[in-house]
DNA sequence: CATGAATGAGAGTTCATTCAT
DNA sequence: GATGAATGAACTCTCATTCAT
């Protein structure tokens, strides 16, 4: 009963230990507040999130989110982080699930980089809002040097097998921009309905170059 | 009798010369008002430019902008038409300019292509307005076929010179919606700088894609 | 076909015949407008039936209509004297076809004014128009006075019945307006559906004013 | 271990006591828009009494009011129940203060009721409004039920007169509402000066139509 | 008589952000 | 840490009216 009025006598070491346990509380928090974040971006959209709407996603008050977040950018940029790290979890994942060949490695990779932003629009959104909308005051060049740290982590697994298929480094690096660029390109033809102007299908189009790519990369030695 | 009613001595020609006038001089003034448009969005970007800005650099008060054009999605919808037919006029003389070979004539229409949007990065911005933040209000249906038509139309070189290669019908508009994809994730990471992170020239890689697809398009005759 | 060119040479009397030809002309136009704010109020109401509704649905442009009104509350009141117009037309008829006794005269008179109310509520906008909103720009004394008529004009079978029923002329004011006053306060009711709150029946409350009016005011002079 | 997480000495009564605070002071600030509010609109009339105005005279910017409203319409609607929260309390008071026999009661409650509306033309329009103008917006139907209550309150007095006259509930229920729009009617027909054109006063007028209507719903004992 | 571009004021509403409490 | 009222600027859009042509 009367530790509840213990605190004030206690010594240093209590303190570092009361401010470990407040930034714990505080991570907790700001992950409460990212969840409501991304419910409210998933629901309506980058134009509908607005911060009073996160807020009271979250069971805050519009002021209370700036003790967490400088800025409407910076929750957009965390959510955009967190995105990232599902996404290299994915890749990660389909990779490790195919081990057989690094042809079959490669395969499944770019698949699972393509699958999760075809079967997760708003995702696509927020990695374009990462390459295109962003303000000078939410992206810090801090900032983005993390958000490229995960976007190369979640692409490592390509670079990786191109290594294993013998290309060199630069080779790879090469290949897997461009294999960037194409699903990149694919996913905005197809999420923005604008592909059916073409008639085409994004899948479709991405295994076509998938296929080309790998039937480059693999030495043709083994058959006589 | 009737004749008391009727207008007097030859009124059609003047009135259909003033009505002339007053359409040549309303086509001017819109012209006038997506210069000023097209300027303000140049400068402060999609968000910036507003319909007051607009207004205050064409000299006008606000409302008088909807005597040209029904809502601020509209006046970005002319100034996307607008830098449609000045991509396809680019790609168009680039096309005509290298007549010699289908395969030189689709690398000059490409590189036509790339280089528009390199060079003017706002294009490229108004392009992917199109492609996505557009409005249900501004982008009508009728609007969207519109534009489809004037995007077509600057591919078009591309999928003449490519059945001129002897490509299917279906093969080149397979290759024309993949080399597209292609060029629109490139111009996404070099514009967004984004592709300094892979350490890679956009250009570079373009001519990559491009000469692995005439490459692959070229029929092999000339081997002994 | 030279009398085309004929005009200028007439003398002064050929002047005042134009000018009397124009101002017929004038006439007929100004209904053209009229039919239009009629068509543009019924359809749209008050808010919706803006000048520029009025004039595209007339043909004309916005500025043309300063040619025959000088505002558009004058507009709205030339509305409004050609409803009271339709109004006094319809209980005249009704009071004229049913000649047998006073009693039922009033009764049809009265009956009429009702219905005319009842199944035209846009006409009873417009009434309350006149009652409430009208702007001193628009409501002149001289016109207010014309309207005033218009509406005199339309109670007067009221007023003779009840006349004819023996009544004084002050009496027989008093009972016009109170029944006037009667019926506006039902039609109130009835038009803005707040008459279901009480879960009555304009029509049959009216019917039942009616009645003991008349009962109050035939002479019981019948009984043996 | 889980106290660790709680919250220190006896925070509930210092937590409530300030948001009680906090609301107390919310709801004096709404009033004083309200009162803002009334003010602009008594002087303005509907149409002049904007949400800019409305925040001058209240002192603030015009996006704080969205702090007490959630629209203009609302402003209109909480005047209004207030508005009629007044004129419930002057009936109310008045039937009180005359409680010898029912026919004074009802002739008391009667007159306050149209006293009420007579001195106070601005609630008139006020009420009106409600009749009229109300947007779907702001006269949701739970904001409408409110409303209706408010006035059935009000016209409560009228009803358990006419009761206790011997009128049955059905009977009641008629005149109550017959009274209520014969007084609407003379208030209109007062308010906008159009009764002079009958050369009448709205007053004796209402007098007449409750003598009338007590001289008929009065028990006949007093005859031998 | 008619045009229609232009005005200029103003409408209601939303927003990210700040700050006294 | 949290509140939530308040800011202040911004938003698109509408309107009746005017006036040079």
């Amino acid at each position: 009963m009367d530790d509840k009025l213990a605190p004030p006598e206690a010594p240093l070491p209590a303190d570092a230990a009361r401010r470990l346990r407040q930034r714990a509380v505080a991570g907790v928090r700001r992950a409460l507040v990212l969840d409501a974040a991304r419910e409210a971006f998933f629901e309506l959209g980058l134009e509908g999130a607005s911060l009073r709407e996160i807020a009271k996603r979250a069971g805050y008050s519009p002021g209370a989110l700036y003790s967490y977040f400088a800025s409407k950018e910076e929750v957009y940029a965390a959510l955009l982080g967190e995105s990232l790290e599902r996404l290299h979890a994915q890749v990660a994942t389909a990779a490790a699930a195919s081990p057989d060949t690094p042809a079959a490695r490669l395969h499944a990779a770019a698949r699972a980089f393509f699958d999760f932003y075809r079967e997760h629009p708003r995702d696509l959104d927020l990695g374009f809002y990462l390459f295109r909308g962003m303000q000078p005051r939410g992206l810090t060049p801090a900032l983005n040097e993390v958000l490229n740290q995960r976007l190369r982590a979640a692409l490592q697994p390509w670079q990786q097998a191109l290594r294993a298929l013998g290309l060199s480094e630069d080779e790879a690096q090469a290949e897997v921009t461009a294999l960037f660029a194409h699903a990149a390109g694919l996913l905005l033809l197809s999420h923005t309905g604008r592909i059916r102007m073409f008639r085409q299908d994004s899948q479709a189009l991405f295994e076509r170059y998938l296929a080309a790519l790998l039937r480059r990369s693999t030495p043709p030695m083994e058959n006589p």
